[in-house]
DNA sequence: TGGGAAAACATGGTATCGCATGGGAACAGA
DNA sequence: TCTGTTCCCATGCGATACCATGTTTTCCCA
Protein backbone atom coordinates (compact mmCIF):
# COMPACT_ATOMS: atom_id res chain seq x y z
CA UNK A 1 0.00 0.00 0.00
CA UNK A 2 1.53 3.22 -0.92
CA UNK A 3 2.26 5.99 1.64
CA UNK A 4 3.24 9.36 0.29
CA UNK A 5 4.87 11.58 2.73
CA UNK A 6 6.22 15.32 3.59
CA UNK A 7 5.92 17.98 1.05
CA UNK A 8 8.41 19.00 -1.85
CA UNK A 9 9.06 22.10 -3.79
CA UNK A 10 9.76 21.26 -7.37
CA UNK A 11 10.16 23.84 -10.01
CA UNK A 12 7.77 24.08 -13.05
CA UNK A 13 9.27 25.04 -15.96
CA UNK A 14 7.48 26.49 -19.01
CA UNK A 15 6.12 23.84 -20.45
CA UNK A 16 4.38 23.02 -17.08
CA UNK A 17 6.43 19.91 -16.33
CA UNK A 18 7.00 19.22 -12.92
CA UNK A 19 9.73 16.25 -11.09
CA UNK A 20 7.67 14.18 -9.62
CA UNK A 21 9.29 13.71 -5.66
CA UNK A 22 11.61 10.24 -6.37
CA UNK A 23 9.96 8.65 -3.23
CA UNK A 24 6.13 9.39 -4.45
CA UNK A 25 7.53 8.07 -8.13
CA UNK A 26 8.24 4.64 -6.36
CA UNK A 27 4.91 4.35 -5.46
CA UNK A 28 3.24 5.38 -8.97
CA UNK A 29 5.18 2.80 -10.76
CA UNK A 30 4.16 -0.20 -12.48
CA UNK A 31 5.06 -2.30 -15.34
CA UNK A 32 4.66 0.50 -18.07
CA UNK A 33 6.29 3.47 -16.15
CA UNK A 34 5.10 5.67 -13.71
CA UNK A 35 1.69 7.17 -13.68
CA UNK A 36 -1.32 8.46 -11.63
CA UNK A 37 -4.41 10.74 -11.83
CA UNK A 38 -4.86 14.45 -10.85
CA UNK A 39 -8.42 15.84 -9.88
CA UNK A 40 -9.34 19.85 -9.08
CA UNK A 41 -10.38 20.32 -5.99
CA UNK A 42 -14.34 21.72 -5.26
CA UNK A 43 -15.01 24.83 -3.29
CA UNK A 44 -15.94 22.79 -0.20
CA UNK A 45 -18.93 24.68 1.90
CA UNK A 46 -17.84 22.80 4.96
CA UNK A 47 -13.87 24.40 4.60
CA UNK A 48 -14.56 28.43 3.01
CA UNK A 49 -10.48 28.99 3.78
CA UNK A 50 -9.54 25.91 1.80
CA UNK A 51 -7.71 27.30 -1.72
CA UNK A 52 -7.56 25.51 -4.34
CA UNK A 53 -5.38 22.37 -5.01
CA UNK A 54 -4.95 19.57 -7.12
CA UNK A 55 -5.53 15.48 -5.85
CA UNK A 56 -3.25 13.16 -6.53
CA UNK A 57 -3.25 9.50 -6.28
CA UNK A 58 -1.90 5.99 -7.85
CA UNK A 59 -4.36 3.37 -10.05
CA UNK A 60 -5.07 1.59 -7.06
CA UNK A 61 -6.32 4.20 -4.98
CA UNK A 62 -8.93 4.44 -8.02
CA UNK A 63 -9.23 1.43 -8.20
CA UNK A 64 -9.86 0.88 -4.22
CA UNK A 65 -11.93 3.73 -4.22
CA UNK A 66 -14.26 2.94 -7.06
CA UNK A 67 -15.11 -0.51 -5.51
CA UNK A 68 -15.45 0.99 -2.03
CA UNK A 69 -18.31 2.81 -3.00
CA UNK A 70 -20.13 0.49 -5.31
CA UNK A 71 -19.96 -2.02 -2.66
CA UNK A 72 -21.16 0.66 -0.27
CA UNK A 73 -23.99 2.32 -2.29
CA UNK A 74 -24.97 0.33 -5.18
CA UNK A 75 -23.66 1.17 -8.84
CA UNK A 76 -27.19 2.67 -9.43
CA UNK A 77 -27.31 5.08 -5.83
CA UNK A 78 -26.93 8.78 -6.22
CA UNK A 79 -24.25 8.81 -4.23
CA UNK A 80 -22.11 6.64 -6.99
CA UNK A 81 -23.64 8.63 -9.82
CA UNK A 82 -22.04 12.54 -8.06
CA UNK A 83 -18.89 10.40 -6.43
CA UNK A 84 -17.93 8.81 -10.51
CA UNK A 85 -18.69 12.30 -11.56
CA UNK A 86 -16.86 14.53 -9.36
CA UNK A 87 -14.10 11.79 -8.97
CA UNK A 88 -13.43 10.06 -12.04
CA UNK A 89 -15.14 12.40 -14.38
CA UNK A 90 -12.55 15.63 -13.43
CA UNK A 91 -9.55 13.44 -13.20
CA UNK A 92 -6.85 13.67 -15.64
CA UNK A 93 -3.95 11.45 -16.16
CA UNK A 94 -0.79 11.90 -16.29
CA UNK A 95 2.10 10.07 -17.14
CA UNK A 96 5.82 10.25 -16.37
CA UNK A 97 8.38 10.79 -19.00
CA UNK A 98 11.41 8.54 -18.66
CA UNK A 99 13.11 11.39 -16.41
CA UNK A 100 10.16 10.77 -14.08
CA UNK A 101 8.38 14.24 -14.65
CA UNK A 102 4.54 15.04 -15.78
CA UNK A 103 3.57 17.81 -17.87
CA UNK A 104 0.47 19.21 -15.56
CA UNK A 105 -2.19 20.85 -18.53
CA UNK A 106 -2.68 24.54 -18.40
CA UNK A 107 -6.17 24.37 -16.83
CA UNK A 108 -4.81 22.27 -13.31
CA UNK A 109 -2.29 25.44 -13.70
CA UNK A 110 -5.21 27.55 -13.35
CA UNK A 111 -7.38 25.67 -11.13
CA UNK A 112 -4.78 25.46 -8.27
CA UNK A 113 -2.63 29.05 -8.90
CA UNK A 114 0.77 27.09 -10.06
CA UNK A 115 3.10 29.34 -11.98
CA UNK A 116 6.98 28.60 -11.34
CA UNK A 117 6.83 25.89 -8.50
CA UNK A 118 4.88 23.43 -7.02
CA UNK A 119 4.08 21.36 -3.87
CA UNK A 120 3.75 17.47 -3.87
CA UNK A 121 1.97 17.22 -0.01
CA UNK A 122 1.96 13.56 0.89
CA UNK A 123 -0.91 12.61 2.90
CA UNK A 124 -0.32 8.50 3.04
CA UNK A 125 -2.88 6.87 0.60
CA UNK A 126 -2.81 10.59 -1.88
CA UNK A 127 -1.19 13.77 -2.03
CA UNK A 128 -1.82 17.19 -2.92
CA UNK A 129 -0.15 19.61 -5.25
CA UNK A 130 -0.64 22.65 -4.81
CA UNK A 131 1.01 26.26 -4.97
CA UNK A 132 3.71 27.20 -2.04
CA UNK A 133 1.48 29.95 -1.29
CA UNK A 134 -1.49 27.55 -1.19
CA UNK A 135 0.53 24.88 0.48
CA UNK A 136 1.04 27.65 3.37
CA UNK A 137 -2.92 28.53 3.18
CA UNK A 138 -4.45 25.35 3.31
CA UNK A 139 -2.02 24.07 6.77
CA UNK A 140 -2.67 27.37 8.74
CA UNK A 141 -6.56 26.53 7.78
CA UNK A 142 -5.85 23.07 9.41
CA UNK A 143 -4.02 24.83 12.62
CA UNK A 144 -6.78 27.09 13.18
CA UNK A 145 -9.59 24.78 12.75
CA UNK A 146 -8.19 21.66 14.84
CA UNK A 147 -6.06 24.44 16.99
CA UNK A 148 -3.15 21.33 16.60
CA UNK A 149 -5.08 18.63 18.16
CA UNK A 150 -4.96 15.01 15.74
CA UNK A 151 -8.44 13.20 15.75
CA UNK A 152 -8.10 10.29 17.88
CA UNK A 153 -7.91 6.93 15.70
CA UNK A 154 -8.52 3.16 17.04
CA UNK A 155 -5.14 1.51 15.12
CA UNK A 156 -5.94 -2.17 14.34
CA UNK A 157 -3.16 -4.74 14.23
CA UNK A 158 -5.05 -6.49 11.42
CA UNK A 159 -4.84 -4.03 9.21
CA UNK A 160 -1.25 -3.27 9.53
CA UNK A 161 0.95 -5.30 7.14
CA UNK A 162 4.23 -7.10 9.33
CA UNK A 163 7.77 -5.54 7.69
CA UNK A 164 8.77 -1.83 7.03
CA UNK A 165 9.22 -1.44 3.78
CA UNK A 166 10.70 1.77 2.60
CA UNK B 1 -10.51 -3.51 -15.36
CA UNK B 2 -11.61 -0.36 -17.50
CA UNK B 3 -11.55 3.17 -15.81
CA UNK B 4 -12.81 5.85 -18.01
CA UNK B 5 -11.58 9.38 -16.44
CA UNK B 6 -11.85 12.59 -17.34
CA UNK B 7 -13.54 14.57 -20.19
CA UNK B 8 -12.48 14.90 -23.81
CA UNK B 9 -14.11 16.99 -26.16
CA UNK B 10 -14.05 16.22 -29.92
CA UNK B 11 -15.21 17.38 -33.47
CA UNK B 12 -18.08 15.71 -35.06
CA UNK B 13 -17.42 15.94 -38.61
CA UNK B 14 -20.35 16.16 -41.28
CA UNK B 15 -20.61 12.47 -41.19
CA UNK B 16 -20.85 11.97 -37.73
CA UNK B 17 -17.51 11.03 -37.06
CA UNK B 18 -16.08 11.49 -33.59
CA UNK B 19 -12.38 10.39 -32.68
CA UNK B 20 -13.10 7.95 -29.31
CA UNK B 21 -10.62 9.38 -27.06
CA UNK B 22 -6.86 7.18 -27.16
CA UNK B 23 -7.03 6.58 -23.67
CA UNK B 24 -10.71 5.24 -23.84
CA UNK B 25 -9.98 3.37 -27.11
CA UNK B 26 -7.08 1.05 -24.90
CA UNK B 27 -9.77 0.13 -23.02
CA UNK B 28 -12.39 -0.58 -25.47
CA UNK B 29 -9.99 -2.85 -28.09
CA UNK B 30 -9.92 -6.65 -28.33
CA UNK B 31 -8.45 -8.70 -31.16
CA UNK B 32 -11.39 -7.53 -33.37
CA UNK B 33 -10.49 -3.86 -33.28
CA UNK B 34 -11.83 -1.14 -30.96
CA UNK B 35 -15.70 -1.24 -30.30
CA UNK B 36 -18.73 -0.48 -27.55
CA UNK B 37 -22.31 0.07 -26.40
CA UNK B 38 -23.88 3.51 -26.90
CA UNK B 39 -27.34 3.90 -25.03
CA UNK B 40 -29.76 6.47 -24.92
CA UNK B 41 -30.57 7.91 -21.81
CA UNK B 42 -34.01 7.78 -20.17
CA UNK B 43 -35.38 10.91 -18.30
CA UNK B 44 -35.02 10.09 -14.82
CA UNK B 45 -38.11 10.83 -12.81
CA UNK B 46 -35.72 12.01 -9.63
CA UNK B 47 -33.82 14.04 -11.24
CA UNK B 48 -35.63 16.14 -13.98
CA UNK B 49 -33.00 18.78 -14.26
CA UNK B 50 -30.31 16.06 -15.53
CA UNK B 51 -30.38 16.45 -19.89
CA UNK B 52 -30.45 13.34 -22.43
CA UNK B 53 -26.78 11.60 -23.06
CA UNK B 54 -25.38 8.66 -24.07
CA UNK B 55 -24.19 5.97 -22.25
CA UNK B 56 -21.01 4.16 -23.61
CA UNK B 57 -19.91 0.97 -22.08
CA UNK B 58 -17.56 -1.73 -23.38
CA UNK B 59 -18.73 -5.15 -24.02
CA UNK B 60 -16.89 -6.89 -20.75
CA UNK B 61 -19.46 -4.11 -18.69
CA UNK B 62 -22.41 -5.27 -20.08
CA UNK B 63 -21.47 -8.46 -19.38
CA UNK B 64 -20.65 -7.99 -15.83
CA UNK B 65 -23.83 -6.26 -15.44
CA UNK B 66 -26.13 -9.25 -17.20
CA UNK B 67 -24.52 -11.32 -14.83
CA UNK B 68 -25.16 -9.18 -11.70
CA UNK B 69 -28.67 -8.46 -12.58
CA UNK B 70 -29.17 -12.19 -13.36
CA UNK B 71 -27.69 -13.17 -10.11
CA UNK B 72 -29.23 -10.82 -8.10
CA UNK B 73 -32.88 -11.48 -9.88
CA UNK B 74 -33.21 -14.23 -11.32
CA UNK B 75 -33.86 -14.39 -14.78
CA UNK B 76 -37.15 -14.29 -14.89
CA UNK B 77 -38.11 -11.81 -12.49
CA UNK B 78 -39.45 -8.37 -13.47
CA UNK B 79 -36.04 -6.49 -12.45
CA UNK B 80 -33.86 -8.64 -15.33
CA UNK B 81 -37.19 -8.47 -17.61
CA UNK B 82 -37.16 -4.39 -17.70
CA UNK B 83 -33.28 -4.35 -17.23
CA UNK B 84 -32.79 -6.02 -20.60
CA UNK B 85 -35.24 -4.21 -22.47
CA UNK B 86 -34.01 -1.19 -21.32
CA UNK B 87 -30.18 -1.84 -21.73
CA UNK B 88 -29.57 -4.29 -24.28
CA UNK B 89 -32.51 -3.44 -26.17
CA UNK B 90 -31.90 0.00 -26.40
CA UNK B 91 -27.76 -0.47 -26.96
CA UNK B 92 -26.56 0.76 -30.85
CA UNK B 93 -23.14 -1.11 -31.62
CA UNK B 94 -20.38 0.90 -32.40
CA UNK B 95 -16.91 0.11 -34.08
CA UNK B 96 -13.85 2.15 -34.33
CA UNK B 97 -12.29 2.57 -37.88
CA UNK B 98 -8.87 2.28 -38.34
CA UNK B 99 -8.04 5.55 -37.16
CA UNK B 100 -9.64 5.28 -33.86
CA UNK B 101 -13.39 6.99 -34.74
CA UNK B 102 -16.87 5.72 -34.58
CA UNK B 103 -19.96 7.18 -36.83
CA UNK B 104 -22.85 8.19 -34.74
CA UNK B 105 -26.03 7.79 -36.00
CA UNK B 106 -28.14 10.29 -36.72
CA UNK B 107 -31.40 9.20 -34.07
CA UNK B 108 -28.23 9.57 -31.03
CA UNK B 109 -26.99 12.65 -32.36
CA UNK B 110 -30.73 13.60 -31.83
CA UNK B 111 -31.32 12.59 -29.06
CA UNK B 112 -28.40 13.94 -27.52
CA UNK B 113 -27.98 17.21 -29.17
CA UNK B 114 -25.26 16.69 -30.47
CA UNK B 115 -24.54 18.94 -33.38
CA UNK B 116 -20.62 19.40 -34.26
CA UNK B 117 -18.78 18.28 -31.13
CA UNK B 118 -19.16 15.78 -28.49
CA UNK B 119 -17.97 15.70 -25.07
CA UNK B 120 -16.52 11.75 -23.88
CA UNK B 121 -16.63 11.98 -20.03
CA UNK B 122 -15.08 9.30 -18.05
CA UNK B 123 -16.99 7.96 -15.14
CA UNK B 124 -14.86 4.77 -14.02
CA UNK B 125 -16.67 1.51 -15.25
CA UNK B 126 -18.70 3.44 -18.20
CA UNK B 127 -18.73 6.38 -19.93
CA UNK B 128 -20.72 9.60 -21.23
CA UNK B 129 -21.48 10.90 -24.25
CA UNK B 130 -22.92 14.16 -24.49
CA UNK B 131 -23.13 18.00 -26.00
CA UNK B 132 -20.52 20.46 -24.30
CA UNK B 133 -23.83 22.04 -22.95
CA UNK B 134 -25.44 19.17 -21.77
CA UNK B 135 -22.27 18.63 -20.14
CA UNK B 136 -21.82 21.78 -18.66
CA UNK B 137 -26.19 21.11 -17.36
CA UNK B 138 -25.52 17.42 -15.94
CA UNK B 139 -22.64 18.88 -13.86
CA UNK B 140 -24.05 21.81 -12.57
CA UNK B 141 -26.88 19.63 -11.51
CA UNK B 142 -25.06 17.62 -10.00
CA UNK B 143 -23.00 20.07 -7.87
CA UNK B 144 -26.35 21.75 -6.87
CA UNK B 145 -27.29 18.37 -5.83
CA UNK B 146 -24.59 17.44 -3.57
CA UNK B 147 -23.31 20.89 -2.88
CA UNK B 148 -20.20 20.29 -3.78
CA UNK B 149 -19.42 17.46 -1.23
CA UNK B 150 -18.71 14.01 -2.68
CA UNK B 151 -19.73 11.36 -0.60
CA UNK B 152 -17.85 10.24 2.05
CA UNK B 153 -16.30 6.29 1.51
CA UNK B 154 -14.63 4.12 3.88
CA UNK B 155 -11.79 2.63 2.06
CA UNK B 156 -10.57 -0.91 3.20
CA UNK B 157 -6.91 -1.88 2.87
CA UNK B 158 -8.44 -5.68 2.00
CA UNK B 159 -10.23 -4.43 -0.78
CA UNK B 160 -7.14 -2.21 -2.41
CA UNK B 161 -4.82 -4.41 -4.89
CA UNK B 162 -1.08 -4.11 -4.55
CA UNK B 163 0.86 -1.89 -7.59
CA UNK B 164 -1.25 0.43 -9.41
CA UNK B 165 -1.59 -0.39 -12.86
CA UNK B 166 -3.29 1.81 -15.47
C1' DT C 1 35.60 8.81 10.38
C1' DG C 2 36.59 11.14 6.21
C1' DG C 3 37.28 11.65 1.36
C1' DG C 4 36.44 10.41 -3.27
C1' DA C 5 33.78 7.99 -6.69
C1' DA C 6 29.43 6.81 -8.49
C1' DA C 7 24.75 6.85 -8.74
C1' DA C 8 20.44 9.35 -8.43
C1' DC C 9 17.86 13.45 -8.86
C1' DA C 10 16.12 17.86 -10.59
C1' DT C 11 16.16 20.70 -14.53
C1' DG C 12 16.75 22.47 -19.30
C1' DG C 13 16.45 21.86 -24.50
C1' DT C 14 15.42 19.35 -28.97
C1' DA C 15 13.41 15.91 -32.16
C1' DT C 16 10.23 12.46 -33.19
C1' DC C 17 5.86 10.31 -32.93
C1' DG C 18 0.85 9.86 -32.15
C1' DC C 19 -3.55 11.81 -32.08
C1' DA C 20 -7.38 14.47 -33.71
C1' DT C 21 -9.27 16.07 -37.87
C1' DG C 22 -10.08 16.87 -42.66
C1' DG C 23 -10.97 15.27 -47.42
C1' DG C 24 -11.54 12.01 -51.04
C1' DA C 25 -11.86 7.34 -53.32
C1' DA C 26 -13.79 2.74 -53.39
C1' DC C 27 -18.06 0.26 -52.41
C1' DA C 28 -22.67 -1.39 -51.56
C1' DG C 29 -27.62 -0.89 -51.42
C1' DA C 30 -31.68 1.23 -53.17
C1' DT D 1 -27.63 6.25 -61.16
C1' DC D 2 -27.77 8.24 -56.80
C1' DT D 3 -27.12 8.09 -51.85
C1' DG D 4 -25.10 6.85 -47.94
C1' DT D 5 -21.30 4.20 -45.88
C1' DT D 6 -16.68 2.37 -45.24
C1' DC D 7 -11.89 2.52 -46.09
C1' DC D 8 -7.56 5.05 -47.08
C1' DC D 9 -4.44 8.94 -47.17
C1' DA D 10 -2.78 13.78 -45.84
C1' DT D 11 -1.68 17.17 -42.23
C1' DG D 12 -0.85 20.24 -38.26
C1' DC D 13 -0.47 20.54 -33.61
C1' DG D 14 0.56 18.86 -29.34
C1' DA D 15 2.38 15.32 -26.53
C1' DT D 16 6.25 12.47 -25.32
C1' DA D 17 10.43 10.23 -26.00
C1' DC D 18 15.29 11.30 -26.14
C1' DC D 19 19.58 13.71 -24.87
C1' DA D 20 22.54 16.83 -22.06
C1' DT D 21 24.02 19.09 -17.65
C1' DG D 22 24.70 20.56 -12.99
C1' DT D 23 23.86 19.43 -8.22
C1' DT D 24 23.02 16.54 -4.42
C1' DT D 25 22.99 12.38 -2.12
C1' DT D 26 24.63 7.79 -1.38
C1' DC D 27 28.02 4.35 -1.28
C1' DC D 28 32.53 2.36 -0.86
C1' DC D 29 37.04 2.10 0.63
C1' DA D 30 40.91 3.78 2.88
Amino acid sequence: MPLFLGNHNNKVDRKGRVSVPASFRKHLSSDDGCGFVAIPSFPDPDQPDDPPYLEGMGYGQLHAMQEAVAASYGIYSEEYQSFTELTFGMANELACDADGRVVLPQALLDHADISDSAVFWGLGSKFLILSPRNHQKKLAATLRRTGGRKPNVLVRPTLSKTGDQP
